[in-house]
This record gives structure tokens, sequence and C-alpha cells, in this order.
DNA sequence: GCGATACTGAACCGATAGGTTCAGTATCGT
DNA sequence: ACGATACTGAACCTATCGGTTCAGTATCGC
């Protein structure tokens, strides 16, 4: 079984499908629009757009012949999810490095 | 130039190395100890291991013939950043679907 | 109706990712 | 000293990824 989450972090774990996010975090952009910054082949361009849409992270709908896409972003509070649950570590670990330097500074040398 | 993110981005999208993670947020863990529950080889797992360590998501010491692994999740940070980057933006978006119900309301069929 | 535009699908390609096995090195326990 | 343990490196295999080209379909503007 392939995860909800896994779609979302395989998509955002390329830098090209990150860039076309960044794109379209400034507005819907038909694919054409998305692909002419690149010098990559439209078809490339549409392939990485598939994934975006595999991972719910893009919605595209068409008028005519034009395939207009804009960005739902909403996926990525999965992943901010996930972090948290190492947020908690990591601050246990702040913690007993402050325990260190408290006990340090009450028992000097 | 590949990015710090990236090498977090990479490292967090397998399935196999968020296991190994979660494993870790345990506790340290000895890579044999880490391969133990995996229907893989101890080389796989290092493998994957390696890719954590290139992310400075693990860091490994040295006993003897040991590898005593321990997490440390604060490259996670990287990517939380990166996220809420996107977060203004689907705010946005429900802001704009707010307006769009209030004004549904205020204006009926 | 016709040519330009906006894609899409299929076939292909090289590189890399994820896995294996096997042979080697280093260290530990006895 | 010797066998078991804990890895590591190299070679290899297969599938998938990221990209291409080319040919096709649908729609638009005129």
């Amino acid at each position: 079984m392939v995860s909800k989450l896994d779609n979302v972090l395989v998509a955002i774990s390329d830098p090209t499908r990150r860039s076309i996010m960044s794109r379209l975090a400034r507005g819907p952009a038909r694919i054409s629009d998305v692909a002419a910054p690149f010098s990559m082949s439209l078809t490339g361009v549409c392939k990485h757009v598939r994934i975006l849409e595999k991972a719910a992270l893009v919605r595209r709908t068409r008028h005519g012949r034009e395939n207009v896409l804009h960005l739902t972003p909403e996926p990525l509070r999965d992943v901010a999810r996930w972090i948290t649950t190492y947020e908690r570590f990591w601050n246990e670990r702040l913690d007993r490095l402050e325990d260190f330097f408290i006990a340090k500074k009450e028992r000097p040398k």
C-alpha cells in the first residue's frame, strides 16, 4: 500500500516539481505557461504535473484546449503533521541540553 | 547544486527510511538492531542509513565494531519552514472560500 | 475549413534507486 | 589464537525516474 503521505513526499522531493509549485503559488497558470521558464519539453513538464496531481498538490480545470492548473497545497499539512512527531523529540534533546547546562551552572567545576 | 533541503526531502521520501527514523526516535540503536525488523539484508539497511546521514538526519558513533545510530531530526525544520511558505497561501484560499460563502449568504439565489 | 495552439500518448533512452550476494576487515568474547 | 559478530565495499540486477522525440487529437481564431 502506498500511502497518501508517500505520494506527497515523493512529489516534493523533486526540485523541478517544487519549482512548479512555487510558480503556481503566484497564481493559476496553464501548463504551457508553467513550462515556459524551463529548458524542458512540454511533455516533460506534463509528467511532473501528473505526479503533483496524484499527490493532490495541484488541481487541473480544462477550459477548451487549455489546462489551467492551480495549487492546492493542503496535503503539505500531512507532511507538517508528520514532522511534528519529531518536534517533540528534538525539544527533548534541547531540554536535555538545557538540563546539562543548568547542572553545570549549579555545580561548577 | 544540490541543496540541503533536497537531501532531506529525498531522504524522507522513502518509507523504509522513515521507518528507520521512527525506530531511532525510540532511542539510539546499532545498525543491526535497526535492521532486525526488516526483511532486508543488512547491506540494504546500511545504504539507507548512509542516505539519512547525508541528510544529517542520523548521526553515527563507532564503539569498537558497533555503529550506534541516533536521530538528529533538526533538518526537518528546514522542511517545515519550506512548508510554511505555502501555509500563507492556503490560508488565503480559505479566506477566499469564506468570502465566497459570505457573499452567497448575503445575496442568495 | 484551415492553420496554429495546447496539449496527450506511446515508445524509447540513460541514469539512478533500491535491492541482492559475496567476499573482506575489524573487533569482541572466550 | 580462534570463531562469532558487526559491519563495509564491490559487483551486479531490475525497475523506475526523468527526460526525450514524434505522431496524434481537440480546440481556437479567422
